[in-house]
DNA sequence: AACGTTGAAATAGTTC
DNA sequence: GAACTATTTCAACGTT
């Protein structure tokens, strides 16, 4: 059976080695990101800006759906929907 | 002179207190809002709302000045203000 | 029944100031903090060993050898022992 | 002018469109990494554990030996040996 | 009391 | 090499 001082050493090495190789996908994907960045570099545009927009991009959806909840919270603070314990 | 394997000591030691207090303090203030939030779970608040309220109103700044810079951005973006090299 | 709402939220709003203000002094220990971190790497001490150092004297050394321990056994399991990692 | 603006706008967009579905990809791979540490953890493997197998394999031996050596030499420093931290 | 979720801290990487 | 950003890791909290 395969065991090393009570841990099942066959499982082990299957998982580090899925870690392992997702981790590697993983980094061929940055690479790749990096490469595009370096492309828009080449062709002129500013690429911190570039992250930038990206990334507010990315915010963006997550902005309103917090703006959302926000004013629910507020409703709920205001008119004391759920805590009215007083 | 009071050096360990050329390490001044003495100023790695002060380093350190100085750290380690610090730290102290900082979970004493940490413990100080544990037991507001207690306090006001015993007074009939729902925590959790609170938890996200303080939460949303430190965002709130934030997201304003994030729409700022977004807005600048797309100008810069799609008038190619800085970045235009065709 | 606004008289009520009105007194919670009286409360509600006191315990928001409350719990701002201890953030703020909490964001203050801790740019304290930072602060001493700056000057150590300033006066030549490699900063990443320093946290290390503040880490395991935090830690009881039960807790550490626990770690170490189970470490080594994932270590020879997988069939990699700690010494000869290079 | 507006007509190479447009060019350079469109070719703007194809980036940030390569940049967008190139990081969705890596988020995804990213949650799988995360699914195979749930799953690790589901077979009673110590996660916080196991990432270190991963960081330790990753790290070449010159490197984690020369970390090691100025830790212990801060630790004697202070007058705490690796040893023991107890 | 373990689990997942979320927020803070720390580390690594990039740019200037 | 110093500052800023992004990623990763760690700890706390609520939940079941």
């Amino acid at each position: 059976m395969a065991k090393t001082g009570g841990i099942a050493a066959d499982r082990l090495k299957q998982i580090v080695a899925r870690i392992e190789r997702l981790e590697e996908d993983k980094k061929a994907v940055a690479d790749d990101i990096k490469e595009v960045y370096a492309e828009a570099k080449g062709a002129g545009f500013d690429t911190k800006i570039l992250r930038q927009v990206i990334r507010l991009r990315k915010l963006d959806g997550a902005e309103y759906q917090e703006q959302e909840a926000l004013l629910e919270l507020y409703l709920q603070a205001i008119g004391l929907t759920h805590q009215n314990a007083a």
